[in-house]
DNA sequence: CAGTGGTCTAGACCACACC
DNA sequence: GTGTGGTCTAGACCACTGT
């Protein structure tokens, strides 16, 4: 994008409330997506760049590394700014934990097997950072997409944290719950492994006794620090897999 | 850490090539993982902290930045940045790949099976960007730990970017390799999934046939965008997890 | 209200890559 | 050399949080 042209379709507004460097960014990340700045293109220079979108520098650059940190361009000193060749370049941006099951075609239903308050079992409390026993609130899940079990989800909150609601819950994901609850969650740390399926698991989720399933253990932070939730989930392997994206691998 | 005595603790080398921004932040997470600043501290105003250590307040913005991002203090508007109180926070800094085998008592080791020069298979191709059947290296590996094997790893790459070396596949790991050559990886893609052992992969990694096994897809690509390796391995999921950190999920 | 982090600017110098 | 991104500075104004 050398001749300018792109100060046209990456406009900014300046009484928005966004900031300047996240609309830059925005703009920048559909003008690529869209091809009107191709794949493999040379940016000008960030002085110039800079000037020709009517801001500073800093500003610019602040976006320009947002577009690097997810992968879609690359930034070389002595050499310029390239838009990145990759064809799947979707993945990237984001990591997605496991709600992909939104995505395509897929008719996503939540079943609550049970929600209830009890004393914590020992391993919940150690991760959860409670003392033993303290009460803590287990929900148990069944997820289902396309009318078929994809998941047994097992659930330890911190009592209090949330309203425990069997229609929300059936209706919304847990996440969905915690943001409107004020909780911003912040990072997690999770384990991925896989065992063979119980009698009483592979009645649940349809699959034959000895089929393999994929383990995710999770605990999840809030932006405090505080630990919000410990999860073991259950997947159905021969219908989910879990989609990853890793920066700076 | 209000009394200043923070600059002591944290001093910076202006001669030294290392960014300042990355020697403050490298020495304050050192400081608060010591306990030299304990959890809950709350730091003292920007404008305050970077008169303290003598840098401008974007440097060391960009300092903190690093550490709000890695989880360790928290930053709120009016109300200041506090040191994260979590106990379990190393897992959070970086995103592990698969060879933290490496950690505590493994003793890891690699049985290169086969090393060839081969058509890409359709899928293979595909991945990489490569015309069908263009010439790959195949690379089938035997990971053990403590003597037994815990995964059957299988990569595909272009021809010509490293070197084949049976002695040093069996020493070093791909990745170790890649740097060598002068390759910078950047970002990967990958799904973990599941599923039961065959006779054969059962014999390889000594669990029963139909034992549940781990499986990890992956592409990973370089800083230009290029696809440079196509992986899909293979874990006795009995004694194996991957242990993942997540951020701003 | 006062204090905090969030944003933005204009300019400077440096390290590296290519000619 | 010349051109590029990488780093750093000094200062300004704003938006939000608590009192």
């Amino acid at each position: 994008m050398t001749r300018g042209g792109l100060a046209r379709a990456v406009a900014v507004d300046r009484s928005s409330p966004v900031p300047l460097y996240f609309q830059l960014a925005q703009a920048l990340e559909a003008a690529i997506a869209s091809g009107a700045i191709p794949a493999r293109t040379r940016l000008d220079n960030e002085v110039a760049l800079a000037g020709e979108l009517g801001v500073s520098r800093p500003t610019l650059r602040r976006a320009l590394e947002e577009l690097a940190h997810k992968g879609l361009i690359v930034r070389r000193r002595g050499q310029g700014t390239h838009v990145v060749p990759t064809r799947v370049r979707r993945s990237l941006t984001t990591i997605s934990l496991h709600d992909d099951l939104v995505r395509a075609g897929q008719r996503p239903a939540t079943r609550v097997l049970s929600l209830d308050v009890v004393p914590a079992p020992d391993v919940v409390a150690d991760r959860l950072g409670l003392v033993a026993r303290a009460p803590v609130l287990r929900i148990e899940r069944l997820r289902l997409a396309g009318g078929s079990p994809v998941a047994k989800l097992l659930n330890y909150l911190p009592d209090g944290l949330v309203e425990p609601d069997v229609a929300r819950l059936e209706t919304e994901s847990l996440y969905q719950l915690y943001r409107a609850a004020g909780v911003v969650l912040h990072a997690a740390w999770q384990a991925v492994g896989a065992r063979s399926a119980t009698a009483e698991e592979a009645r649940l989720l349809l699959e034959e006794p000895g089929a393999a399933l994929l383990t995710v253990t999770r605990q999840t932070y809030d932006d405090r620090g505080r630990v919000v939730e410990y999860a073991s989930h259950l997947y159905a392997a021969s219908r989910y897999t879990v989609e990853l994206g890793l920066l700076n691998g």
